[in-house]
DNA sequence: CAAAAAATTTAATCCAGATTAAAATAATGG
DNA sequence: CCATTATTTTAATCTGGATTAAATTTTTTG
């Protein structure tokens, strides 16, 4: 049972595979909801039949987990990098903002809108909310250092979080690809979200 | 055949049941999205059997429907309360904001989110996708007229337009109807929605 | 190339939930 | 109180779409 020495072409391309999937139904989820959106739509997108899928994922319900987890894990990157990156507490939040929509528009495909939490099986949904919070809280201690040292307004942490996500979350609901309105968001959003932050 | 002459009572009874029941339907709509929420939900909350529901709408994408009417006349008049209050288009838009965000999260009890408008049939779809744009449209002009008057300060319209839009329409993602919490989006919301525009 | 593994399709099955019709109950008006 | 109308429920029916199993095609590998 030692897993099987090499077989890579295979493996690697399995795993792109999915990873189109993955995109593919982000896209008709974002459009049309969870619930909204069949196994077909998603197939289609990909050439393939409905009951295709099902050699990548174990059902449905896997299939909106397995997105809301890479939109968990795309955020967490962005967040990660401006910190990284260093620079005061608005620095951070404004490159967070910029790395976060660069992805979200990008060509890394679609990312799942979290907007259908309720619908996971309890236990996904226990762990998609807990990834969902920690960011939160990750962005609002963002927010807060930045008004410890100086760089942001003093104001509420939570609302302006909860303002500043909700115009992001927003995002895929108009956006439909259009690169030149890709580069307008990648432009004018981190301005437009930071601007209001400033001392 | 010509209209019966009263029937006071009846009617507006059915009116009100009806208005509970869009509210009821909004609430689970905004949930977990509106396939994703059966009838038999909505009846639930209704202390009613789901067949109920029939005797007010007929059918379920009627109910939808209704519901993103109605959140397009709450949004509406909120556009124009702000624009007969008059005042700079700064002033304009942070009392939209302000009268929005009260009801939104006020005891008219939820709006829905018109997050799922490509569900609706064709006919209504179109109708609602034109209020939808014509919201937007007249809230980019008011944002200019704030730029033309100087109190608003040079920016992309329509992506300002979007990312405030963005963060009102997540709110009932995340507002679970909690008083105090009602209260403070009331107060910071249009502060912070507002405060990256000023001049 | 031939066998084995991987990927996909075809063809059922199965079920939640929408819809409907008929029956039952509640409210109202004379 | 009766007759009529309004409201709701009960009990089917019907269907889209998820899921599964078996068969088929494609790819890999020795």
């Amino acid at each position: 049972m030692a897993t099987s020495p090499v077989r890579k072409p295979a493996d690697s391309r399995f795993a792109l595979k999915r990873d189109r999937m993955l995109k593919a139904a982000a896209f008709c989820f974002n459009q049309k909801g969870y619930s909204g959106t069949s196994l077909k739509d998603v197939a289609d997108q990909l050439g393939l039949t409905d009951a295709a899928l099902y050699y990548y994922v174990r059902n449905k319900e896997e299939l909106v987990y397995q997105c809301y987890l890479r939109a968990a894990e795309v955020g967490r990157e962005a967040l990660n990098r401006a910190m990284t990156d260093g620079g005061t507490g608005f620095d951070q939040v404004r490159r967070y903002l910029q790395y976060h929509i660069e992805i979200l528009v990008g060509d890394h495909g679609p990312v799942a809108i979290m907007s259908e939490i309720p619908s996971l099986k309890p236990e996904h949904r226990d762990e998609v909310l807990a990834l969902s919070r920690s960011h939160s809280m990750q962005f609002e201690a963002m927010l807060e250092r930045g008004i410890a040292d100086g760089s942001i307004n003093q104001c509420d942490v939570r609302m302006t979080g909860n303002a500043i996500m909700g115009a992001l979350n927003w995002i895929p609901k108009w956006f439909h690809g259009d690169p030149a309105v890709a580069q307008n968001i990648i432009d004018e959003f981190p301005r437009i979200l930071c601007n209001g932050l400033k001392t």
